[in-house]
DNA sequence: TCATATTATTTACTGTCAGTAGTTATTTTA
DNA sequence: TAAAATAACTACTGACAGTAAATAATATGA
């Protein structure tokens, strides 16, 4: 019987899913609580509710795991930009304003969606050796999704430029400069959080401080 | 006799510091060559030509050596800050943009005098995993240095406000917005730096453009 | 429905490395 | 020159990432 063996191998499917769900929800847990250096494989499978070596079934190292665990931001973050250049080009955007703060609102709602992503993602950054300790795949996959979203904005600051929305400049740059913006304010802000009570309504009013310095430098008079 | 002593006791701690400098270096070379999960103590101790417990005299933990590598770039960042602060108590500002301009070159400098200890400092700024394993001793020694440059910076912005040099708003989000946007866009480079050929080039370009933008955003017309 | 094949999971291990206990060598003191 | 103090070393321990080999669970097919 044909059918009957797909449905099975269906079945099978989405409890491999689970299980790689359920792992990467004992990883984010710990990993969050304790940071990647703290955090032992022993006791995400602890949390995990199996052994160690059934997480090695579905990750390759500890690295991969903590990796994976950041992806879903990345995902966010683009489909996110997707929606903007729709909007682009629909020619729906009456000025540069509006663009730029369709930019922040993005990548606030990504942050919203999974903020521990987001600080997974960072302290990937910081600690340069982690991406440079992966094995080939997986940051093939990370870099991909990353170079994607990266790509997604470059264009649309581009196709925003040349509908005269922005001042002209080089997309590059502009790119980089919006990234490094975002990020490093975020960081900024975390590394303060232990001092700051209000982290996220810090955070928020900053950005919008930065939207607005950002506006008015690349939005043309 | 009082005086053999102390000479003596003078070689003894000029003998100390060059061990320390001895470890040091090799502990540079090493963790910048191959960052820092792959960096053994063993290999540091082979390199500095001692054996490893000499460098648990010195140094407590792996950590505590590898933060000892990023005081520099902090201090060098420091002694940069004091310049422009006297360059603007001695009124010798006049437009905000030369201001601006000297911010971002203090910046650069104390990158080029060690780029990776800017990598380091950046897992440190934050509450990262390094941070938290540091003894209190250390971690008090790199949080002070620090705040201490971070406060400078605000109080040079917050007294060019003043001067009218640079637009009236929020010291502390500009500041956090100028330090977000400088680390920031560091890690961004390094994020492609696998990719580019020319990091330093592009860093610096990149820089120049960020620069323009804020200018052109904060200097009062 | 039972033997066989396949897949998932586990127990029990290995190798590496940070950090240390206890010993030996070197220098200072008196 | 013997005793005290300091500095460095050899040889270890314990923790942990990752794995080999065994076992359990499930699917297949007569």
């Amino acid at each position: 019987m044909q059918k009957h063996q797909e449905v099975i191998r269906e079945r099978k499917k989405r409890e491999k899913d689970q299980r790689i769900q359920g792992i990467l929800a004992a990883a984010k847990k710990v990993f969050f609580s304790k940071g990647y250096l703290r955090t032992t494989m022993d006791e995400i499978a602890f949390e995990a509710e199996i052994s160690k070596p059934t997480i090695y079934q579905y990750f390759r190292t500890k690295d991969e795991l903590y990796s994976a665990l950041m992806l879903p931001f990345l995902e966010e973050f683009g489909s996110q930009f997707e929606k903007i250049e729709k909007k682009l080009d629909a020619r729906r955007y009456t000025n540069g304003k509006a663009l730029v703060k369709d930019f922040f609102r993005a990548f606030l709602k990504s942050y919203e969606v999974s903020p521990d992503s987001l600080r997974v993602a960072n302290s990937f950054f910081q600690q340069s050796d982690l991406i440079n300790e992966l094995n080939a795949d997986s940051r093939l996959t990370i870099s991909t999704r990353g170079k994607y979203d990266f790509e997604l904005a470059r264009d649309l600051l581009e196709k925003a430029m040349d509908q005269g929305l922005l001042r002209k400049m080089s997309s590059y740059a502009l790119s980089d400069i919006i990234w490094g913006l975002l990020l490093g304010i975020t960081q900024v802000m975390d590394m303060k959080a232990t001092r700051l009570t209000n982290t996220d309504k810090y955070l928020r009013t900053t950005l919008a401080e930065a939207e607005k310095l950002l506006a008015s430098a690349i939005v043309p008079r």
